[in-house]
DNA sequence: TTTAGCACTCACTTAATAAGAGTGCTAACT
DNA sequence: AGTTAGCACTCTTATTAAGTGAGTGCTAAA
């Protein structure tokens, strides 16, 4: 591959991204800075699209990048970006977060919330936040309140200050006092554990312990196990719908029905948004990269948040392929630092 | 208004609603039961014209309902709706239900959520659920949680399952034992009673009692009245909104792009569905009778669940004007009912 | 290897025409 | 007085045709 030649692919992709027309060889002629004839750059391009990094529409109409271009040309972005360090955005961020901190009282959600927002809007496409995994949550507190005869309201809190929680059913009915007896119980074996490693060691550690007398061991055992039996997936939060309508490239009704279905389900999303936290850095599906065929005329960018050992979400934005990926990825960047320090800032 | 015209009006409104398209008079010459020639019928058209019920998009169009038209023929639906009395429906709901119930535990969100997903699919428009108002719930618990050496994450658990967290910003530090005394204290007085009551006898309480010793009462009143001091309005929970892409009055992106707008923002839902519980039954607002231009080529219709003692919500849709209002009041019943009975088998 | 020139393709625009649905009005009918 | 038939008129939609222009691919010359 040429040096040239990338350098065309570039300017076609930036070109498209900022037009969303297709773009010819003369009109790149004229804004190549290296002075080439048209007829020059259509050899060239020729060669691009043997390499299916470039296409056109129909016949003689300009080129238009495919998901195979955008790849190639993303591919670079990230081998630059990661080279470079990045400790000054983290600087300046502490700064704007101070100012902001004392504004208002919040929900953990709305914190999220709050990121989702800020991200579409200086993104200009749709934004999506997983909450951290249950799962890998630190606990600071279990609750067993009695909800009615055979039901029991799980409420567990964890360190990051997440709250979570669920209506468990039973057979038989617990009594209130063996309910604040577990739940001081579970509170002093597992404050700091994580709900999984609760999981795994909650039998052992129930039957060790003295305190609870033989005949309530099963009863405790099963309420236990149910009570940490969440979903390993976060929520997700989404915000920032009515931006993907403004794009040229969503103009059928029925092209926007595909992807809001998508976004209704949640499903293909939620996959993507837990696979993007085993790895570092801001990680990418384009086009028919996304498993879901209905996002297949979308790219899906993300990034975790947060810090590994305590707490550990996924922030990102869904958008037409056609995107400025340079831009978006350090707005999604600058958002992961953001909330991560926002939420980071309840573990002392 | 003669009854011909109205039957006639029915008839527009039944047609245009599941064809799309607008009526002429000959097509409804043939459809009326009553034989009347196309000319009589066009003379009656005139009329309704005259009346603003029914309007042409153009010269020598067939007629389509105007907003006014819609009002004028639910207003009549709903009057139906009041002389009969609906008990059957409950019954059967009852058992539905049953069946359900013991699908899976669920965290209270959850019921609300299905409850959304139901009447999406059931009523082909996007749904809205409002969360119970945590100003009119009643408080089950209070826990205090220090996060950080200025911060306390407040979670209060309502009577309903209901659970709402906040994180208090300070600036002394309180200590723990003060924190679980004080959570204690506010739990033995305000079990039971909405946050709005408690928010106002607060002071008096704290103050009245002999276990505050002197010098931690302010800290107790301060953080007490921001323990409580949470937003009046429930969530908003909201669900198919790819069911809206799927009308043709909605096939241009600009008006998808308003729509969803809209529902980014919020606050228009928010406020309709505030309003609606305090009025019996199903509310509507046809188009333009909504108070944010945006949603002025749409229906909302929704109605209150819950009991009124305890815990208080709404749920309803977002369509176009072009509904089949009876269908669609009869899924937001119905909906309203089975979340009610959902939500109030937490309570004894 | 690069460039100039030329024929060709295809979408988009505009205009003109035709078809069709529906109205409004008038006059006749019951 | 209400109802009907007939007819001219209006306005949208579909279709066709021609013209325009952007862009390509190929060939031959520089």
């Amino acid at each position: 591959m040429d040096q040239r030649a990338e350098h065309i692919l570039d300017c076609i992709i930036n070109q498209y991204v900022t037009t969303a027309e297709p773009v010819g060889s003369r009109a790149l002629s004229k804004l190549l800075e290296m002075k080439l004839s048209a007829a020059t750059i259509r050899n060239v391009m020729s060669d691009l699209t043997d390499m299916e990094l470039i296409c056109q529409p129909y016949t003689s109409a300009g080129r238009i990048p495919t998901d195979k271009g955008y790849r190639y040309f993303v591919n670079k972005i990230l081998a630059i970006e990661e080279t470079k360090e990045d400790t000054k955005p983290i600087k300046s961020l502490q700064e704007s977060t101070q100012g902001q901190s004392k504004q208002l009282p919040q929900r953990f959600e709305d914190i999220l919330l709050a990121a989702t927002r800020e991200l579409a809007q200086i993104t200009n496409c749709t934004s999506v936040v997983m909450s951290p995994q249950p799962a890998v949550s630190r606990l600071k507190k279990i609750e067993l309140i009695p909800l009615s005869l055979t039901q029991v309201l799980v409420v567990l809190i964890m360190q990051s200050g997440m709250v979570r929680n669920k209506i468990v059913h039973f057979r038989e009915t617990p009594s209130e006092t063996f309910l604040t007896r577990l739940s001081h119980i579970l509170c002093v074996y597992f404050e700091g554990r994580t709900i999984s490693e609760i999981r795994t060691s909650l039998i052992e550690k129930l039957s060790q312990n003295s305190e609870t007398n033989q005949e309530s061991l099963p009863l405790a055992i099963r309420l236990g196990k149910k009570a940490f039996d969440i979903e390993d997936q976060g929520d997700l939060y989404i915000f920032g719908r009515s931006n993907i309508c403004g794009f040229p490239e969503f103009s059928s009704q029925q092209t926007l029905e595909i992807i809001f279905r998508a976004f209704d389900d949640k499903q293909a999303l939620v996959s993507f948004f837990s696979d993007v936290m085993d790895i570092e850095g801001v990680q990418i599906r384009i086009g028919n990269e996304n498993k879901t065929h209905d996002l297949d005329q979308c790219s899906v960018l993300a990034t975790s948040y947060g810090n590994k050992e305590n707490l550990l979400g996924s922030i990102g934005v869904v958008g037409p392929t056609r995107l400025n990926y340079s831009e978006v990825i350090s707005a999604i960047d600058y958002s992961s630092q953001k909330l991560s320090l926002a939420v980071s800032q309840f573990l002392d």
